[in-house]
DNA sequence: AAGTATTTTCATTTTTTCTTGAAAACAACC
DNA sequence: GGTTGTTTTCAAGAAAAAATGAAAATACTT
């Protein structure tokens, strides 16, 4: 499974003019149409995940991408920029949606996707959404404590139905990653 | 229940030093420091939702009112403006947060919370969450149509992958609605 | 219907977030 | 140990999102 040669790019995403002339095959337009619509869906879960468009953009072209990837190609591909590029691939690593694979006689560091969802949604929760839980479940513990010393009944009842939310994500956790088969 | 006469604010939100003197009960520092944070758990709880600020320390604020406030309360004890005020008022209608109710002698309208935070959630996957995933679902069965008059056996496979996510939500929203128990 | 109170809308400003690119850090090789 | 290829970091710039405030629209009252 060598790395994609430098010269045979097979994700023509940039440069795209969308037009599909009707009467012939037409193959190519199709695919460049096909794969630049690919990455978009790519890009729009990413921003319902709350995370940046390159991050998006990034697994989308590894997740169809034949071969690993550099770095290098990423850049080129996308046309985005090395900051970009390292830092969604290093967000990507975090949540197991990419992994590096060393090529022989190769310097550089090649990059796969995870294609496997399941597996990176369970990344995602695991990374991104259980640690802002749980840090809001302890400052709500805290914030109980803290109503418990004042007298104001009313206050007292919110914060403790508050408080209960730990129920819902307490099971909500557990039921999505079973959902998901990690 | 009155509203909330606009000389007794009990919510002291904005102007707070956080000083706590020692040695004697302060209560009122105390409540004050409470009541600052419970407003930065729902901010916190609107940002990982994707929603601006200004919506969590909105609902926040009605969450622990013991009388339905105007928006002219809300946005004299928040410090925001009348415009955020009226935006974030009817995006939490929307998701069944709050609700308007009418005070007799009073022409303005007055806003409660709805403090079953089961049903806020529900509000907020029926707006948010499921027209995102179902446009989704929708645009990835037309590109698997599309990747099916391709000859590209990989990329073929991986659309179809991809489209298998549709298992995933297919069970994910009842799940969650099941869960809050709408 | 005219006047007033209240809410909504929206162009502008402010704030936040994302991206960039070049310099620093690192790692492999000779 | 120095050189070169590669990756990371981070200050500055660009883009996106949210907040503002005043004008327009709406609804109530008399």
């Amino acid at each position: 499974m060598k790395p994609t040669s430098p010269d045979a790019p097979t994700l023509p995403v940039a440069g795209l003019d969308g037009k599909d002339r009707p009467g012939d095959a037409n193959v190519c337009s199709t695919r460049g149409e096909l794969e630049k619509e690919l990455l978009e869906f790519f890009v729009r879960a990413a921003q319902l995940a709350g995370q940046p468009k390159s991050l998006g953009e990034i697994y989308g072209l590894l997740y169809f991408s034949e071969d690993p990837l550099s770095m290098e190609e990423i850049v080129a591909r996308l046309g985005i920029s090395l900051g970009s590029a390292s830092q969604g691939l290093r967000q990507l690593r975090a949540f197991k949606a990419v992994r590096a694979v060393a090529v022989p006689g190769q310097r550089k560091d090649y990059f796969v996707a995870e294609i496997k969802l399941r597996r990176v949604i369970a990344g995602f929760v695991q990374e991104e959404i259980k640690p802002h839980m749980e840090s809001g479940l302890e400052r709500l513990a805290r914030l109980e404590e803290l109503a418990g010393a004042l007298d104001d009944v009313h206050l007292q009842q919110r914060v403790r139905r508050l408080a209960r939310l730990h129920e819902i994500s307490g099971q909500l956790l557990p039921l999505l990653m079973k959902l998901v088969r990690v």
